[in-house]
DNA sequence: CCAATCGCTAACCGACCGGTCAACACAATT
DNA sequence: AATTGTGTTGACCGGTCGGTTAGCGATTGG
């Protein structure tokens, strides 16, 4: 008398999608087997037919949001204008990022946790990192200007919104996270990389400007 | 035959070191109160002796942290430019994080938990904004270029290093929190915000400027 | 028709969890 | 010397944890 007919293999994915869900919600180990198969209306030992344990299922869950991300880094246009480049990566690791908000909590939880799926993490940024290196190669490895400092800048700037949301309801006076809000900060953050651009070109234009 | 001599109330004190050293480290939900007393090379049951239960000890941790964030936005010169106050508030604020980097590692625990904790941290975040917005007041409220914005990049841009280091070491070729990648990247920040604030100065000078 | 396979389950396992408790050592007070 | 209060302990509690296992009914294939 559990769950309401099911299509073969739909129990795995509802499983997946379960684990998901909770893992992001409140962190592998605050998750027990038993909530993840209450949540996908599964018998536990279920769980453990289709996955070998609980960590499988988080790697599991990583694996395949990684393909996504990675699927995600779709190529920017050579013949635009890096100006034009930059802000249409941000832009899409933005429509990413909120596609799939889950992902980024799952990511800063076993960021914390220090974990042994931090390699897979590892291995998602230096993607993420290349591409950005790629498209600022112009740049120079000049110490505070390296492109590695742009990269977790830009990171840091697009993650906290949605890291603090939930503590920002006060300030913000009212939901940080409805739609005009969103679009408000996205506003806000190509704002503010058109003022590093501004700069960077500032000092190409006489490179022997120093940095007080 | 457990710990050495203790003076009296040291044992308590080494209680909540280790709760603050393994939250940190592995949040709320990883750590179990076996391990705290095993830290503090005391028994289990003095931990309850001591603090109501497990929670308490975690809210006691916060609190801490709390009372000495509070005390560390020491107020900036008015006598200085808005320039340089804002550059002296992001040097006390990474003074401050550098010293207690535990301190973000468990806020972001229970950022992502949101779990009973939060209002705490609400706080915190609501007083830090305050700060930030007295500084800032002549920016009016103009969309996107409102101050609560600036005051979570700001965050987010301090932040994001520590939260990240883990997986950094391959990006910046070695350990990303040695002394001088640290300075570097304080270098990084505190040109980042100069260009934010040229910005802002731009605007203020011709205030018919649109934002393309 | 039988046997093998597949999806699934109830019951169970030992380990560990947060928390309690009665008793103890010991110093200070009476 | 007796009493009281404080710090500390090991043994124990019910409950939950991740994981296992024997076996169920339905489907499939020879």
């Amino acid at each position: 008398m559990s769950q309401a007919s099911k299509k073969k293999g739909e129990a795995s994915r509802s499983i997946l999608r379960a684990a998901e869900e909770l893992f992001a919600a409140k962190g592998f180990a605050a998750v027990s087997v038993r909530d993840i198969a209450q949540l996908a209306d599964v018998n536990k030992a279920l769980v453990f037919y289709y996955y070998e344990n609980k960590a499988t299922l988080l790697r599991k869950v990583l694996e395949q949001y990684y393909s996504q991300h990675a699927a995600a880094l779709i190529p920017t246009d050579p013949t635009q204008s890096l100006r034009e480049q930059v802000h249409a990566l941000l832009t899409s690791y933005l429509d990413f990022i909120e596609d799939n908000s889950r992902y980024i909590h799952i990511v800063q939880h076993e960021l914390l946790a220090n974990g042994e799926n931090i390699d897979m993490i590892r291995g998602g940024m230096n993607l993420l990192f290349s591409r950005v290196r790629d498209l600022l190669s112009g740049l120079g490895d000049n110490g505070p200007l390296h492109v590695k400092h742009f990269f977790l800048s830009f990171s840091g700037l697009v993650v906290a919104y949605f890291t603090y949301a939930p503590v920002l309801d006060e300030i913000w006076d009212g939901d940080p996270l409805s739609a005009s809000n969103r679009r408000e900060r996205r506003e806000h953050l190509h704002w503010v990389i058109e003022q590093l651009l501004r700069g960077l070109e500032d000092i190409q234009a006489k490179p022997s400007a120093t940095l007080s």
